[in-house]
DNA sequence: AGGCTAACTTGACTAAAATCAAGGTTACAC
DNA sequence: GTGTAACCTTGATTTTAGTCAAGTTAGCCT
């Protein structure tokens, strides 16, 4: 059952049994609801997460309660992992965002497995290259695309996981949500928007939006972007 | 000589003398003048590099020549250790900014080490975890504090490494430079820090800034950040 | 179905930053 | 020193995004 689910990480693609055992003792699933606040950043912990579905969202505030958005999850993504390498505090705060099953492991496990797996070492390494490369495309698009570009270059993202040819997209979350991803208000969001329906022809209904093709929405986007499309770094998961 | 200086590099710290003698065996010392490209981000190549002193450019292009800054690294840091985890591919462009000393380092013992030496590896990933935290910051920083802000912030971060009291800093670099690493226009970043004088009482001339002490500067720019004057995750090298 | 709330949109306005176009200033080569 | 080029500043203007306020829509509860 739940060690099942453990084993089909493809983080944890090169573990030894006794790791997923340790890990496995230590671990409770949960199902939570939008709204549920799991830590707060200089929380102190021993459990880092895995989301077996649904989505987190991690961010910081400062004192004034202004919020930062510092990513969005779903599932297959753990976080809270690199408390390890800060005394066991969270960096972040995570909140639930849309009805999330959780599970919670315990931190322990995994700091004895990199220091006895090379491998497993390895891919944690490769895991954190790559969300780097990800930050760094995402200050990138946040200096040389504009509010719309960088809607687009959203839409982009998560149509990957699907097919080509007639294009639907269902948003996975609310638009104001959408909005402090991508480091924008609201209201700019709804503008944005709708410049970006006049500007590629793409069609929005509520939070579903369809388009013929992509090639129009591509060209807007990535014309801004120093990268590709299609975007190589894509990962549905924590690999 | 070289190994030495290897040696003292602390993301090295837990390295055996094996390690030490295959990357010297590897290592090359070399000066270079500002402008000079050491390699564009798409390439491959086997090394990754060391900076022993002057300062790096790490950047991105658009087709249309638009630049992104990634990030500007001096004594102490090492980059392109990435390509590790992409086939050898450098992820950045990389362009020496003020003359330097870099130590080419081959890649192979790295990834040899990381294989063998679990503290190794296990530095490693901390490294990564805390750039991985001063990322988060800067786009933190792109969304919530304005241009002045970003200065000041930028202009603290100098400072750390120096005493208290009355403060000089000297601008490591071109003010131009400056303003693209915190994503803003040389206009923007001149007008910009000329407003912080007036909000601030600092002083510049040229290149250099002082203050009487850096209270009002504090208050002033982390005010609008998450974190709390001194940030923590500060590092003169990758550690 | 009605009513409530939160999400979303729209409009008018303001603020911030980018752009365009001149000038200064500084550093360096000869 | 003189000249040149790059760096930097300043002013005027435009563009972009943020703010404030007023709706509208959509989902949900009873």
């Amino acid at each position: 059952m739940l060690k099942n689910t453990l084993c089909n990480i493809g983080l944890f693609k090169d573990c030894g049994d006794s790791f997923f055992t340790n890990l496995a003792a230590g671990a409770k699933s949960h199902k939570y609801n939008k709204g549920k606040i799991l830590f707060l950043h200089g929380d102190k912990g021993d459990n880092f997460f895995y989301v077996q579905s649904g989505w987190v969202k991690l961010f910081r505030e400062t004192l004034d309660g202004t919020q930062a958005v510092v990513d969005i999850f779903t599932t297959g993504h753990i976080f809270g992992d690199t408390a390890i390498f800060e005394d066991g505090i969270y960096p972040y705060s995570a909140e639930i965002v849309e009805s999330s099953e959780i599970i919670t492991l315990p931190i322990a496990p995994l700091k004895e497995e990199i220091a006895n797996n090379s491998k497993f070492a390895f891919s944690m390494l490769g895991s954190m290259a790559k969300y780097r490369r990800q930050q760094d495309r995402e200050i990138e698009h946040r200096s040389i695309q504009n509010a719309s570009q960088r809607i687009g270059c959203f839409l982009l993202r998560l149509l990957q996981q699907n097919e080509d040819g007639q294009v639907q997209i269902h948003l996975p979350y609310d638009k104001m949500l959408v909005a402090s991803r991508l480091g924008m208000q609201p209201e700019t969001f709804s503008r944005a928007l709708k410049k970006l329906q006049n500007e590629t022809g793409i069609r929005v209904k509520g939070s579903t939006i369809t388009m013929d093709d992509c090639n129009q929405l591509v060209r807007y986007s990535c014309a801004a972007c120093t990268s590709e499309f299609p975007c190589k770094d894509i990962s549905s998961a924590a690999e």
